[in-house]
RNA sequence: UCCUCGGUAGCUCAAUGGCAGAGCAUGCGGCUGUUAACCGCAGGGCUGUUGGUUCGAGUCCAACCCGAGGAGCCA
């Protein structure tokens, strides 16, 4: 038998006398009998000591004394038990052996309520709570299930770089780093560079942080983020979303089934997640303000009546995707937005110019966007046009209107939101949760 | 950048303009089934900063700093 066995594996061990290494999650007692929540990253078990076992009444008076987080190693053996909490639960273990490796005292962060600024100033220490464990155990999950998907679908991992000339969507939002004796930019996209990379490989995805410098303060944006970015040659707007809905239900699919215990301890409602299967309902941009407009005619409360309020030609708003996505029980895909609202590389729709090949997909639950996708501008004289529409810098681009030049093809991609698709999954209320260390506008520490 | 709310013990929060409080955490003592245990005792404060009004300010006024929620922008 193994040195020391996982949390996670314990129900195989029952019977049997084992040895666990952990910290001290928790602690109850009642004079001779000690309960301790050990946990060991993966999961959560109820270690009980009682003092006649351990038959060291010293020991016994220093576990006593243990604090929240101090390292131990215990060996006992596991029983089955209804009572015992944790993840996975149902299990305990009763202790003969305890040696402690650091006794910890004062630990911060307590069981009780803490506010998100103490938090997120202990976020070291904060990952370490269950709620956290759960949620980026979730992560990890999701960045394998895409790479999976991708990966088993012809799709080649490319790295596009981070250090970048010049925008692909706007200059605002960009922070700026010093290159040498020029001005260079952190990415926020690889994809224009993947647009290079499927000529020579058909198929690919990057998936790498991403940069924005927008003073956004809401519940859906981080300064640093994570995206994948598949794009995809021979492959029009309709076929971008047969894929991106394979592809999205792939991922909440392998959450529901590797990872229950940590979706139970977020309390989350897996119903809705069981849902999130092909196919998923399509509307045009056009039915969409329909919708938004009907919605808002209906609505009594004068002040949410106000925020509804859409115009064909504007963006939606988070009010307006959130009324949207109620509506379904499953991401909607928006499609055909307005030309001029959306980025200068995408394909106008064939007989009406002032939209294009654009698709948004929206999660449901109030979410939001998760994934923004089109079909790209083909033609080299359009894309010329294009750039100089927008304002942008030809020389920067001259490369990317090169790649029409030689065996230009239909082409799409997406990029889809890390954070935004854990928060989602997990049903948890911030993306600034979703990710181990979040660099907000108002935190870069620790 | 704009709107709203907040900043008091390590943490979460109370406190009509009139003695600075509680729970948790910490330390000591008790308890054989605890689940954010419980019981007893103890220590713990530049009330975000600066200025003003007042006999008297945690409380009222002004400016600033920090944070949260929302808007805009976005994935």
């Amino acid at each position: 038998m193994a040195d020391h066995v996982l949390i996670e594996h314990i129900a195989l061990y029952e019977g049997y006398e084992v040895t666990l290494q952990g910290w001290v999650y928790q602690k109850t007692g009642k004079g001779k009998l000690q309960f301790i929540r050990l946990r060991d990253g993966s999961g959560i078990i109820q270690c009980v000591v009682f003092r006649p076992n351990l038959n060291n009444d010293d020991l016994f008076n220093e576990v006593k004394a243990l604090g929240q987080e101090s390292s131990v190693r215990v060996t006992g053996k596991v029983k089955k038990e209804d009572r015992a909490p944790g993840t996975p639960g149902g299990y305990e273990l009763d202790v003969s052996q305890i040696e402690i490796i650091q006794a910890a005292h004062e630990y911060p962060i307590t069981p009780k309520e803490h506010g998100i600024e103490f938090l997120f100033d202990n976020r070291h220490l904060h990952l370490r709570s269950k709620q956290q464990w759960a949620v980026l155990r979730i992560r990890a999950t999701i960045k394998r299930a895409m790479q999976e998907w991708l990966d088993n679908n012809g799709y080649i991992n490319m790295d596009t770089p981070i250090i970048t000339p010049s925008a692909a969507e706007g200059t605002s939002n960009l922070f700026e780093v010093g290159y040498y004796d020029e001005t260079a930019y952190l990415a926020q996209t690889g994809q224009l560079y993947n647009e290079a990379n499927i000529f020579a490989f058909g198929r690919v995805y990057c998936f790498g942080p991403t940069f924005r410098a927008e003073k956004s303060k809401t519940r859906r944006h981080l300064s640093e983020f994570w995206m994948i970015e598949p794009e995809i040659a021979f492959c029009d707007l309709d076929q971008l979303m047969d894929i991106e809905e394979q592809f999205v239900s792939y991922i909440v699919q392998m959450v529901l089934t590797h990872r229950a215990p940590e979706l139970a301890v977020l309390e989350r409602d897996t119903a809705a997640l069981e849902n999130v299967q092909p196919q998923f309902p399509r509307i045009s941009y056009d039915e969409a303000i329909e919708r938004l407009q009907a919605l808002q005619a209906a609505e009594t409360d004068p002040e949410r009546a106000e925020m509804l309020k859409i115009e064909w030609g504007d963006d939606f708003g988070s009010p307006h995707e959130t009324a949207l996505t109620q509506q379904f029980d499953k991401p909607v895909f928006v499609y055909g937005y307005p030309t001029a609202i959306k980025a200068f590389y995408m394909e106008p729709w064939p007989g009406r110019p002032e939209i294009c090949k654009s698709v948004d997909l929206l999660a449901p639950e109030g979410y939001g966007e998760v994934c923004g996708g089109s079909e790209r501008m083909s033609d080299p004289d359009k894309l010329i046009d294009a750039i100089k529409a927008h304002d942008l810098p030809l020389e920067n681009y001259d490369w990317y209107v090169d790649l029409r030049k030689y065996g230009s093809v239909p082409h799409s991609g997406f990029g889809m939101g890390l954070e935004r698709t854990v928060a989602w999954i997990c049903g948890i209320q911030h993306v600034r949760q979703t990710i181990a260390f979040p660099r907000t506008v108002s935190r870069m520490r620790p």
